[in-house]
RNA sequence: GCCCUCGUCGUCUAGCGGCCUAGGACAACGGGUUUUCAGCCCGUGAAUCAGGGGUUCGAAUCCCCUCGAGGGUACCA
């Protein structure tokens, strides 16, 4: 078997790297490692008009963060220079060419004006919206003499009779009928590839083997199947992976879900979790386990396991599991991460004592602030005023108490016995004291942190 | 409209002709532990397997049709 080179090829016009296209990587890195192949990435930066500045370098940052290392890229350069599909309009003009030559495509010289105007008449006389193929029978000769004066691109002759069938992987054989294809643009009139003749150029230069992309690409492989042909190149094998829905069914979104990697690093999402809770989305471990590695999941895997039916993407879901890799992670580990989030803000040896306090009431990273903040900062607001009474009995039994947890329930249970109150009331009156708050970690155990001295000064604050 | 893909609890799914009066997880709800909230443990409800026809002794599982959903239909990817 050749060797196994898989890619993902993000486009910069968006603010970051889409979770949708992190799902992807996932699954094309975890393909490539299970075969001891090599997982490439390729910017496909061919549309001038939506390029988005530094979208490039967030992609890239954001893949780093996941842990999904690429073996060859733009960054880092790889035996297939360069990776950045604008700096190759030289070989996309080359083969475009050469598809003319061997009358497998053709100059066009239609304005945009009139294929608005085509288009517009064939969708009301309820006809498929398809080039009509005036330009096509231009002969060769005088369009290449024109081409050289006129603005204009070159189209891919589709075949009018035939089917195209190719095979997916993980759904099997799918066919089109030719004649429903349209003469795809494949230069467009600035010299930039379009799509299709992008990314079959650059698959088969850079030797990729198999193609594992979103379901969205299944109505254009045909056309991408045609150009092998007409290169007279070998295929590579796809697979279409179901694409991520909103919870209305539509395709994710970023108007109904946060969409960039980067939302979800500000939520205070960890890495591991997101690419486990990607993964349950297109595949299903053997076992039926749910936790898992990606290592686990590269030893596991199976392409023809992956799910044909499109998920809706659940944060409730990602949450829960989030939650889970929280609880699973080391106390060093995530004393830095929880340190890094808060950019420094928050002492570290401090953060290490109070997560066992609030690590089983954190989902994610961004909940460590309401949860703890009190141990940092001394609440400036009160969910509810205090009742003094109680608060002074607290105030009285710890003030002559052992700090210890035991020692500071026995006493205030002493004490609000004596005074005839309710020990729970008053357990809640120190809390909202002390932390502002009704809900959080546990108080005694709060209290020994924050110190005695600390715990008088904020009772007597309290009102 | 046309083309393509898909269709099991609200959501993610198990299921590959009998083990299914359909199992698990998230979410929901109830209970226990408890000074709060979580966590943990126990439990409840939740899919006439989209619908209809076949095939078969037997179908969620195979075939056909219908319906529904999604994707595509750009000099965007």
């Amino acid at each position: 078997m050749n060797t196994v080179r898989t890619r993902i090829a993000p486009s910069p016009t968006g603010q970051d790297l889409h979770i949708g296209n992190a799902y992807t990587a996932l699954i094309n890195y975890v393909f490539a490692k299970k075969y001891g192949g090599e997982f490439v990435i390729r910017i496909e930066d061919t549309d001038k008009t939506r390029f988005v500045e530094g979208s490039e370098e967030r992609i890239l940052a954001s893949l780093a963060w996941l842990g999904l290392r690429h073996a060859e890229g733009p960054d880092i350069g790889g035996p297939f220079n360069p990776y950045r599909q604008s700096e190759r309009l030289e070989v996309y003009k080359k083969y475009a060419e050469e598809l003319i030559e061997k009358g497998h495509a053709y100059y066009c010289f239609c304005t945009s004006d009139r294929l608005a105007a085509m288009r517009k008449d064939q969708e009301a006389n309820h006809e498929a919206p398809m080039y009509d193929g005036r330009c096509r029978e231009l002969k060769t000769q005088s369009s290449k003499l024109n081409a050289q004066k006129e603005p204009c691109v070159i189209r891919l002759r589709v075949p009018d009779e035939g089917v195209t069938v190719f095979h997916d992987e993980i759904r099997g054989d799918i066919s089109f009928e030719n004649k429903l294809i349209d003469d795809q643009v494949l230069l467009k009139s600035d010299g930039y590839p379009t799509y299709h003749l992008g990314v079959v150029v650059d698959d088969h230069l850079m030797k990729i083997s198999h193609i594992i992309r979103g379901e969205e690409w299944i109505s254009s492989t045909p056309k991408h199947v045609l150009l092998y042909q007409f290169f007279g190149w070998k295929p590579p094998l796809f697979a279409h992976m179901p694409l991520l829905r909103n919870p209305d069914k539509s395709k994710l979104s970023k108007r109904k879900n946060p969409v960039w990697v980067g939302d979800y690093i500000n939520k205070g999402f960890l890495p591991e979790a997101i690419l486990n809770y990607l993964a349950t989305m297109a595949w299903m471990h053997p076992d039926g386990k749910e936790i898992f590695s990606v290592l686990e999941m590269v030893g596991a895997f199976n392409l023809l396991a992956i799910q044909t039916t499109a998920p809706i993407f659940d944060i409730e879901k990602l949450r829960w599991m989030n939650g889970e890799y929280l609880r699973k992670t080391q106390s060093s580990k995530l004393k830095v991460q929880i340190f890094d989030f808060y950019n420094g803000k928050y002492d570290q040896n401090l953060i290490e004592r109070t997560i066992p306090l609030v690590i089983e009431r954190m989902k994610t990273l961004a909940e460590y602030r309401s949860l703890a903040e009190f141990f940092f900062i001394r609440p400036e607001e009160f969910e509810r005023p205090v009742d003094k009474k109680l608060v002074g009995i607290a105030s009285k039994a710890l003030e002559s108490t052992e700090w210890n947890h035991d020692a500071m329930e026995a006493a205030i249970r002493l004490e609000t016995e004596k005074a005839g109150m309710k020990a729970k009331d008053v357990f809640m009156e120190l809390r909202v004291a002390i932390t502002g708050k009704t809900v959080g970690p546990p108080l005694l155990e709060s209290l020994e942190i924050l110190g005695k001295e600390d715990t008088l000064i904020r009772l007597s604050l309290a009102k």
